[in-house]
RNA sequence: CGGAGUAUAGCGCAGCCUGGUAGCGCAUCUGCUUUGGGAGCAGAGGGUCAGAGGUUCGAAUCCUCUUACUCCGACCA
C-alpha cells in the first residue's frame, strides 16, 4: 500500500476534545475520526487493528467450541418486554418505532435474542452444553460518552451465551471462558488483571472483570499484594482491624451547633472518626423498599459503597434523599442518626458490634453519643456497606490491599437462569422431565481494547502497536526522490510482500522529518528507511519502533533480517 | 439527568470586555530554493464567525432562545 494513496490523515496537533492519551493519538495518526458524540469512523488503519483483534478472539474463542453466530442489531420490543428489560434497562436502550408503528430497540446486548433463538431448538439435555458468539456492533446510548473508542455509544463487542443442563457445566465452561480469557489478553500483549465483580443490570451471580491496567482507566479495582485476590471497588472486602472501646454509659443528646460534617463532630467533642456512625438517607426504586426511603449507615472514616447498598436493598436505583425526604423520615438533614428514625435502618456489618458510638440525633444541632449499636439499634439490618481502602488487610491471607486503576476491557457472568426462566428456554432433562437451561455469558470490548491497547503501548512520539495486532509490520520510508531510491524501494517493497510482510509505502514528496514523525506516530513495529546516504554502501536502514537507534542492513539481508525481528 | 464550560478556515487559537475592513500559526495549492528528524522565500485559495430571533445606522462582539460538543458526578464492554 502507498502512503500517498492511503486514507490516514494524520494531525500535527492535537484535537482540543480529546482527552486521554489513546484518544489523541489515535486521531492524531489517522485511525478514527469522530462522527458524533461516542460515534467514530474507523479508518484503513483503524479497521485493520480492529480486524487483527478480532482474529484473535476468535481464534481462542473458536479453540473452546463455542460457535460464532451473528444476531441483529435491532431487536423487537416483544423478546424484551419478556425479559422484564424493556421497562428495567432505562434510556441506554435506543428504542425507537418502525414504519408499521412496531416497538424495537438497539440491542445494547443479546440475551433476548439469543434464549429466543436457542428456545426454538433446544428440546433434550443431550444438545448441552451449546456455546455460540458474535462479533457485533453494539449500541448503548451512554449517559456520558467519552475517551474516544474507549466509551463510545456505537461500539464493536464480542459477545458469547452459553447453555447448560446444570451448574457443574456452567461452572466448567465459565472456567474455559476464564481461561480462553487470559490467553486472548496475553497475546494481545497486554498487562491485565482479573478480578471479582458485581453483576450490575445483567444479573446473575458469580462474575468476573478482565481489566487493563492503566492511569486513565476509569474503575478502580483493589488487588491484594500476598494473593490473588482481586476485585471491582464496587464488590472488594477486606478486613479492618478497629480497637473496640467497651461502653456502658445510656446513649446521651449532646450539644454539636453547626457540625454536620464527620471531622467537625470529631474535632468538637474529641472522638474518633471511627466512633461516629456516619448516616446516610437514600430514596429507593425498585425492590423491597421501593418508592421508601432508608437509612445507610458506616462508620465515620468509612465511605458507603452504593452498589453494595443497591444490593443489599434488592433496589434498582438508589439516590440521596432531599431535604423534604429527610423531614418525612423525622430528621433533620446533617444530623441524621440511626436512633428512632422512621425508616428502616441498613448498618455496615463492622458497627454491629460498634460501642460508645456517636451519631445524628435527629434533630438541628444535636448528636447521641454512648450508643451501643446491638444494644440501642435494635432494628438495624446489616450488610457489608463500605469501600475497601489501600492499606487493610484481605480476607484471604491477610496481605495488604492495594488499588490501580483499569479499563474493563472483558467481563464474564454466570448467569444462572435469571433470563432462560423469564424466556422459558427449556429442555427435557434424563429424567424425561422438562427443566430451565442455566446460562453463562461472556463479554470483550473489542473496539475499547483497541484503545486499551494504545493506552500502554505508546511513547512520545506515537503508538507502538505489538507486531500481533499491528495493522502493518513495516512502514517503508523513502528519503528523497532520486531514481536510486525510488527503484530500491520499490524492490524492499515488493519482495516483503512476497514474503508475507505488510507494508505501508511512504513515498511521498515529503521531507525527512514529516515522514519520521508520521511513521512513529503511526506506530508500526518495524521501519525500514532507504535513502542514497545508505545505497552507496549497498544497505538500507532498520529501526523497531521501540528501539532508539537503526541499524544498517544489506538490501540482500532486510527481508530475513525483518522476517526474523517479526519472528514470522 | 444534575453541575461547569466551549462553539471563529481542515487542525490549534486570537479578536468579544470597550459594536465599525474576519485575523495568526500549522495544513492546502503554485513557483523557486532546500532535502537524514515536523524547511525557507514569494504568491494564492479557503469563513453564512454553530443556528434562529432581538437591540442598533451598523453585531463575531451586546441580549434571548435553540442546537452541538467537551469536562466533573451517578451507569457500562
Amino acid at each position: 500500500m502507498l502512503l500517498s494513496k492511503y486514507l490516514a490523515p494524520t494531525l500535527r496537533d492535537t484535537p482540543a476534545d480529546a482527552e486521554v492519551i489513546s484518544h489523541q493519538l489515535l486521531l492524531r495518526a489517522g485511525y478514527i475520526r469522530r462522527v458524533s458524540s461516542g460515534i467514530y469512523d474507523l479508518l484503513p488503519l483503524g479497521l485493520k487493528v480492529l480486524r487483527n483483534i478480532e482474529t484473535i478472539v476468535r481464534e481462542e474463542l473458536d479453540q473452546t467450541g463455542a460457535q460464532e453466530l451473528l444476531m441483529p442489531m435491532v431487536q423487537p420490543a416483544e423478546l424484551w418486554q419478556e425479559s422484564q428489560r424493556w421497562q428495567k434497562y432505562g434510556k441506554e436502550l435506543l428504542r425507537f418505532k418502525d414504519r408499521h408503528n412496531h416497538e424495537a430497540c438497539l440491542g445494547p446486548t443479546h440475551e433476548e435474542v439469543v434464549c429466543d433463538l436457542v428456545r426454538r431448538d433446544l428440546r433434550s439435555y443431550r444438545q448441552l452444553p451449546l456455546t455460540v458468539y458474535q462479533i457485533q456492533s453494539k449500541f448503548r446510548d451512554e449517559v456520558r460518552p467519552r475517551f474516544g473508542l474507549m466509551r463510545g455509544r456505537e461500539f464493536t463487542m464480542k459477545d458469547a451465551y452459553s447453555f447448560h443442563a446444570d451448574e457443574d457445566c456452567l461452572s466448567n465452561e465459565y472456567q474455559n471462558m476464564f481461561d480462553a480469557y487470559t490467553r486472548i489478553f496475553s497475546r494481545l500483549g497486554l498487562s491485565f488483571r482479573a478480578v471479582e465483580a458485581d453483576t450490575g443490570s445483567i444479573g446473575g451471580d458469580k462474575s468476573h472483570e478482565f481489566h487493563v491496567l492503566a492511569q486513565s482507566g476509569e474503575d478502580l479495582i483493589m488487588h491484594c499484594s500476598g494473593c490473588d485476590y482481586a476485585a471491582n471497588q464496587e464488590k472488594a472486602v477486606s478486613k479492618k482491624e478497629i480497637s473496640s472501646t467497651s461502653n456502658s454509659q445510656l446513649p446521651q443528646d449532646v450539644s454539636t451547633p453547626a457540625s454536620k460534617a464527620v471531622g467537625d463532630v470529631a474535632a468538637l467533642l474529641d472522638y474518633a472518626e471511627s466512633q461516629i456512625i456516619k448516616s446516610m438517607a437514600y430514596h429507593v426504586q425498585g425492590g423491597e423498599y421501593d418508592g421508601q426511603c432508608v437509612l445507610a449507615c458506616v462508620r465515620g472514616d468509612d465511605q458507603i459503597q452504593e452498589i453494595k447498598l443497591m444490593r443489599a436493598l434488592g433496589a434498582d436505583e438508589i439516590q440521596l434523599a432531599d431535604e423534604a425526604q429527610v423531614q418525612s423520615m423525622g430528621s433533620v438533614s446533617g444530623y441524621i442518626g440511626p436512633v428512632g428514625i422512621n425508616a428502616p435502618v441498613w448498618m455496615d456489618q463492622q458497627l454491629s458490634t460498634a460501642q460508645g458510638m456517636i451519631c445524628g440525633a435527629n434533630q438541628a444541632d444535636t448528636h447521641r453519643q454512648h450508643i451501643n449499636v446491638e444494644r440501642d439499634i435494635t432494628e438495624a439490618n446489616f450488610a457489608d456497606l463500605r469501600n475497601v481502602q489501600e492499606g487493610e488487610s484481605c480476607v484471604h491471607c491477610g496481605g495488604e490491599i492495594e488499588s490501580s486503576r483499569g479499563i474493563e476491557v472483558g467481563h464474564i457472568f454466570t448467569l444462572g437462569d435469571v433470563y432462560s426462566q423469564a424466556m422459558q428456554v427449556g429442555f427435557l432433562n434424563k429424567q424425561g422431565r422438562r427443566a430451565i437451561t442455566t446460562m453463562g455469558c461472556y463479554g470483550i470490548g473489542i473496539s475499547r481494547l483497541v484503545a486499551a491497547v494504545v493506552e500502554q503501548c505508546h511513547d512520545d512520539d506515537g503508538i507502538c502497536w505489538p507486531k500481533q495486532i499491528a495493522p502493518f509490520h513495516v512502514s517503508l520510508i523513502t528519503l528523497g526522490q532520486s531514481e536510486t531510491v525510488r527503484t530500491a524501494s520499490k524492490e524492499v517493497y515488493d519482495q516483503l510482500q512476497e514474503a508475507g510482510i505488510s507494508v505501508l509505502w511512504d513515498e511521498r514528496k515529503e521531507r525527512p522529518g514529516v515522514k519520521f514523525c508520521d511513521a512513529e506516530l503511526m506506530g508500526f513495529p518495524v521501519q525500514i528507511i532507504v535513502g542514497d546516504r545508505g545505497l552507496k554502501e549497498g544497505h538500507v536502514e532498520f529501526k523497531a519502533r521501540r528501539d532508539e537507534e537503526k541499524t544498517s542492513v544489506t538490501l540482500s539481508n532486510i527481508i530475513t533480517h525483518t522476517q526474523q525481528h517479526l519472528a514470522l
